[in-house]
RNA sequence: GCGCCCGUAGUUCAACGGACAGAACAUCUGAUUGCGGAUCAGAAGGUUAGAGGUUCGAUUCCUCUCGGGCGCACCA
């Protein structure tokens, strides 16, 4: 990776972790640097006798790299990848194929748990939207050395199970509303509300939501279960911790968790004086368990209606030993729906809301995930049922699919041909170097980005990085298709050009995976 | 009342404290005897809600104001 060549000269001259990023204006280059302004402001030096002092240096050391290095006011330093490089490039993500992107920066062994929606109910777009970020995290997690369990917490006890319970007998408690419950309550003749309710849950975990992320195209590897940390004393052994270590206390007859020693506003009940555990008691047996586990990194994707126990769940896990590096605590903006102009207030106790399940029957899977993943979390986001479809046709998913599967085609009309050579070890017979074109080295220098993006969202977890790269790259191949015709006569370069399609069809191939889109070969 | 998040082009959204704020859709002009026109080239569209501050440099950090979302229980 050239960046991470770039840091390490950088490192080696001056012993600094320098920000080194890539360029999208090719007049400042291609990777650029703000170290020596950076270092001025501490060191009180002029930043362009530095940057100039430094780029003399490198020039010394890595000069076969570099096509030239300017220092610009007022003070970055902007290097020129030479084309030399660049066209060696190809060679190596053809020989890389699958595995091109792939790094071991990490190596954490990390939970990354999400969706984890209350077995009350289906999955709404919120679970969707929070679904799709996590598991393509944990895609990306994966890319870059982790080992990653995806794993959904069921809150399988408790009052709301209780409720589910009330709402499918049809008594005067019931809250939940919606097709499903009158469903149930043919199915379910049980008459004791929490009975029923547990009964109910099961059903909803097994018939809804576990085909539902089936259809969504995740995987778990663990389903936790609530009631089993209660069956297994867990919850009682992790307070019981807390009371070792001094910080869990008891209180007018309660026992209190003391989370303001770690910055919340005040501390938190655990068990209540009438003996019955909060759920903020089992939310820390079941942090306490995923640690026993081993996990060394804990990754939580929230709804933002859950952004008030964040500062609990970091207190829990620091009173654990797992310092605030350690856990992560992504929360997503909630979804909301509009019909036009009017708001549709989404509440499954109401009834009221769009189910992930209908999202996809209605504009697929790849739509349905992209829309999704181009959007940061924090995003407040707006989902109008009238545009969706409009918009879903519109999708920018298609641009991609589209690139991959024009080149596809391509390929396809080359497969009986003799002289082709996409084969891997046959660098010396292909040149390169006819490859000089403006938007061919566009491509590659696009596609050399792609670890790079990879090790970025691996470090910040912004999920969106992603797909916009794939936007990026798709439209650079656009534009090299309609500006260079990839089949010519000129067997040299025609050979060199297939094996530029072909990197670039690797490399789309392997962002669409690690988004879970498909790829598909014709259109 | 207190806390968290957001406010960027007509619309939906991008932008690690960096260089002229980028895409897509919508609007308007062009391009196919050349491998898929679901494409490409171009135009137009912005006081980044507003006011201060820190900085060589702010959409980004700090303070205040306005507007919106969500939380503030010995609820789940």
């Amino acid at each position: 990776m050239i960046r991470q060549k770039i840091k390490k000269t950088i490192k080696e001259l001056t012993g600094i972790e320098a920000k080194v990023e890539r360029q999208n204006n090719t007049e400042y280059g291609d990777y650029s640097t703000n170290l020596a302004m950076v270092f001025a402001k501490n060191f009180k030096k002029n930043p362009i006798e530095t940057a100039n002092l430094l780029v003399e240096k490198i020039k010394k050391s890595d000069k076969d790299i570099f096509e030239k290095i300017e220092v610009a006011h007022p003070g970055f330093i902007n290097f020129f990848i030479s084309k030399e490089y660049f066209q060696n490039q190809i060679h190596e993500i053809l020989k890389q194929g699958k595995d091109f992107g792939k790094n071991s920066l990490l190596k954490d062994k990390v939970n990354v748990e999400f969706i984890s929606a209350n077995p009350t109910g289906p999955l709404t777009l919120g679970n969707g939207r929070g679904g799709f970020c996590g598991d393509v995290l944990a895609n990306i997690l994966e890319k870059s050395g982790c080992r990653v369990t995806r794993e959904y917490y069921i809150n399988d006890v408790g009052e709301q199970i209780k409720k589910l319970g009330h709402s499918v007998i049809g008594d005067s408690n019931a809250v939940y509303k919606g097709d499903y419950i009158y469903q149930l309550r043919n199915e379910i003749k049980e008459k004791d509300p929490e009975k029923a309710g547990e009964q109910a849950s099961k059903y909803v975990l097994k018939k809804m939501i576990k085909p539902t992320v089936k259809k969504m195209g995740i995987n778990f590897d663990v389903w936790s279960s609530e009631k089993e940390l209660y069956k297994k004393n867990e919850v009682e052994k992790a307070l019981n911790s807390l009371l070792r270590k001094k910080l869990a206390y008891r209180k007018d007859n309660a026992l209190w968790f003391k989370s303001s020693f770690f910055g919340d506003d005040k501390d938190r009940v655990l068990v209540k004086s009438n003996g019955q555990f909060t759920y903020l008691a089992s939310d820390i047996a079941y942090l306490k368990n995923k640690i026993n586990r081993g996990f060394d990194k804990l990754i939580y994707f929230w709804g933002a209606d859950h952004h008030g126990y964040v500062k609990r769940i970091e207190s829990a896990g620091r009173s654990f030993g797992l310092d605030s590096e350690k856990i992560a605590i992504i929360v997503m903006q909630l979804v909301r729906l509009f019909e036009g102009n009017k708001e549709i207030r989404m509440s499954k106790r109401a009834g009221k809301y769009f189910t992930i399940d209908k999202l996809i029957d209605e504009v697929g899977l790849d739509v349905a995930r992209f829309f999704f993943l181009t959007k940061s979390p924090e995003t407040h986001l707006n989902f109008d049922l009238r545009l969706a479809k409009e918009q879903s046709e519109k999708n920018p998913v298609y641009y991609l699919q589209y690139a991959y599967a024009r080149i596809s085609s391509i390929l396809r009309k080359t497969k009986d041909e003799k002289n082709l050579s996409t084969a891997k070890n046959k660098k010396q017979q292909i040149d390169y170097k006819l490859l000089s074109h403006s938007s061919e080295l566009r491509v590659i220098r696009q596609l050399i980005g792609f670890p790079e993006v990879i090790e970025d969202i691996g470090k910040d977890y912004q999920v969106q990085k992603l797909p916009q790269y794939s936007i990026d790259l798709a439209a650079d191949f656009h534009r090299f298709y309609s500006s260079c015709q990839v089949l010519t006569r000129d067997q040299g370069l025609r050979n060199a050009r297939i094996n530029l399609a072909l990197a670039t069809k690797t490399v789309l191939k392997n962002s669409f995976d690690l988004m879970g889109i498909s790829s598909p070969e014709k259109m």
